[in-house]
DNA sequence: GAGACTTTCTATACATGTAAGAAAAGTTAG
DNA sequence: CTAACTTTTCTTACATGTATAGAAAGTCTC
């Protein structure tokens, strides 16, 4: 039987770095020179160790980005007062995490990796799940739902500052942009209507139409 | 006046490989290998050159990408017959851009950069477009709706395959699993509610429901 | 033909993520 | 104390994307 109030130690040598660390210079490089400067090996002179020895915190630099994540949301997300109507509560949480996410420009690389389930975010994720049954979905249905709201809100920042961030490099025109000028008013005669304004459309912050859009159809129960 | 019909060939050295050829070492590398085989050296020494020499036909790895993507849209994407009652027609155009993409695992990294403008997903967006347009939008909130559409679509592949992919390599379960698990019922009783089932849920393909939702949402027009 | 100009290709170099294995620094059993 | 064992750290090495500089191979002007 072990004792339990002995303050017996680990085996093996004592780390000198921890995870907790590691994330905060991981932060501090973040936050100073964007997530372009954050290498491994910055990181670890940082921390004041080598690249591998990370490795023995993180499993690689992904996991590293989806816990500066968690630790973003978790510092920024804070409860807030919800409406009680449950339509407008899960718009409105939502929308909460939309905006934490888009303010955070370096995320792109990290929104693929499944949920985001930063404890602080579960709890925007509870109020839309709970939103949803107070509607009348089943519980199913209801994370169901959520799953297409964090799809849309997902790919809603990941389209979009991708769109954002290669324009602000001023890069020349891609191809794409090229086939769209071409676009043939027989074939494809909407487009080609909306062809000269599609840039500007397309780079307008229409999320919460979008958003309030997917909530009512998921509430017009099926 | 320069003469129109004489085959006066262009200056500057003569080029020994073309985009085409590039694309289509690259379409032989991934569907032998997996887009984790496709490498610019070994693309090079594919299509008998120096990595180097390919950045004269593409920018960059990341534009290889898109132009592969819709290379393999292009050959994927057939136009077949649609539903002729618009609503319908919005849900069969965005489910065949769907089909296509999923059937596509490694597009995941590419689908990031904007639209889908392959010429030949041209055609589904103008079906979605001008869908929407039927059922009574303006132009500019039909152009709005397909982007949300496609926000949604993106989302839900990226997130979903990506989350396929690590259930496949059979990672020991992150942290977020850990998360998840040792939810307090008393705070997030939905969550909690559901924590067991989460899971198999999340892994279900619910994306025409999801899609349903969203375009009955768009076509109550407010 | 000689040289200027243009386009494409090649050689070399660097920063990055990370695999593999050895070394270090502890704890525990004898 | 010594030896086995464990955990963390360090060293070295490699594959990759791509920047930079210059060489090669054409056309054009004269």
């Amino acid at each position: 039987m072990p004792q339990p109030s002995a303050p017996r130690r680990n085996p093996g040598r004592p780390p000198r770095i921890s995870r907790e660390e590691i994330i905060e210079a991981a932060r501090r490089i973040v936050t100073e020179g964007g997530v372009g400067r954050l290498t491994m090996r910055r990181l670890a002179t940082e921390v004041g160790s080598t690249p591998m020895a990370l490795y023995h915190h993180v499993r690689d630099k992904e996991e590293l980005l989806v816990l500066l994540l968690d630790d973003y949301a978790a510092r920024t997300l804070r409860r807030s007062e919800l409406p009680a109507h449950p339509r407008e509560r899960i718009v409105a949480a939502a929308t909460a995490i939309h905006e934490a996410l888009v303010a955070c420009p370096w995320i792109v690389e990290v929104l693929t990796a499944d949920d985001l389930m930063s404890t602080s975010a579960l709890w925007f994720v509870e109020q839309i799940v709970d939103g949803l049954v107070a509607c009348g979905l089943s519980l199913d249905r209801a994370v169901h739902g959520y799953r297409s709201i964090w799809y849309y809100t997902a790919g809603e920042i990941v389209v979009r500052t991708t769109a954002a961030r290669r324009r602000a490099d001023g890069d020349p025109p891609t191809y794409r942009e090229q086939v769209f000028a071409d676009l043939d008013s027989n074939e494809l005669p909407r487009l080609a209507q909306a062809a000269d304004r599609w840039g500007a459309l397309t780079a307008e912050d229409t999320y919460q139409d979008g958003l309030r859009a997917l909530v009512d159809g998921l509430l017009v129960s099926r």
